[in-house]
DNA sequence: TGACATATATCCTTTAAGTACATATGGAGG
DNA sequence: CCTCCATATGTACTTAAAGGATATATGTCA
């Protein structure tokens, strides 16, 4: 047995592809909402194997907002601390079909690789 | 138009998801060779726009040698310098099975989340 | 009043990819 | 013969993005 494939890229290793962005940019789909509740929204989508440490989607949230795929604005009503309310704008909108876009062709290019794959190896192993 | 998703993660942005270790892993399949046949090999795979630069494979090839993936031995025939031929081991067959099957999952999340997006988005837009 | 849950935010580190450059060999042309 | 070029391999530095730890604030409840 390979020592589970430690290295590069994918299995097995830390780095994971997690897109987030396009999590958070699919889950502000459904309304406006604050950080804390994109953590668990982000969730169903698959592609973490647990909530992602909070820290990290407000890194998100800035950056985006920086690039204007977010609006955000307090929310001092409620209970507890303040929250900051992050809704989509139009440019957020167009990235997340871009994304689509983008993770269609990918999911294809993908599939032809592992059909390709698995050619090779039928009747074997 | 957004300015075309500048910032993180795929679409736009400097680093792209290449799958090089898997697409090396893959080309040796057809036979052991030398890296810089390997660089236009790997390309049909359709996962880099262009070929990688030459430098990127090698560091790929040291490091999957170092993990046990590739066997490499010199071959000094024949014109021009000496090239190293790289060779599959068990393990890098074990570990492109391990690809096959992440790269594959990640695929039907990828469609998933992509047809979710669509239902989202049907009928309007 | 002190622990706890919610909520936001900043910092430093690690990983892997991008980029540029350094080396070596043999062939072609002036 | 000497330079330039194509092939071929390799090292080194930089950047990008994710991982992870920690800091701050507030209201509830025991």
């Amino acid at each position: 047995m390979p020592k589970n494939n430690a290295g590069h890229g994918a299995p097995g290793s830390g780095k994971q592809e997690r897109y987030i962005q396009p999590c958070l940019l699919m889950a502000l789909m459904d309304g406006p909402t604050h950080g804390y509740d994109l953590l668990s929204r982000i969730a169903k989508y698959g592609f973490m194997r647990d909530e992602p440490p909070p820290g990290m989607i407000y890194r998100h949230l800035r950056q985006m907002e920086e690039e204007g795929l977010t609006a955000s604005a307090w929310d001092a009503e409620g209970e507890g601390p303040a929250r900051r309310i992050y809704s989509l704008t139009d440019d957020g909108r167009e990235a997340l079909e871009f994304w689509a876009e983008y993770m269609e062709r990918l999911a294809e290019k993908l599939d032809g690789f592992v059909r390709r794959y698995r050619e090779k190896t039928a009747g074997r192993g």
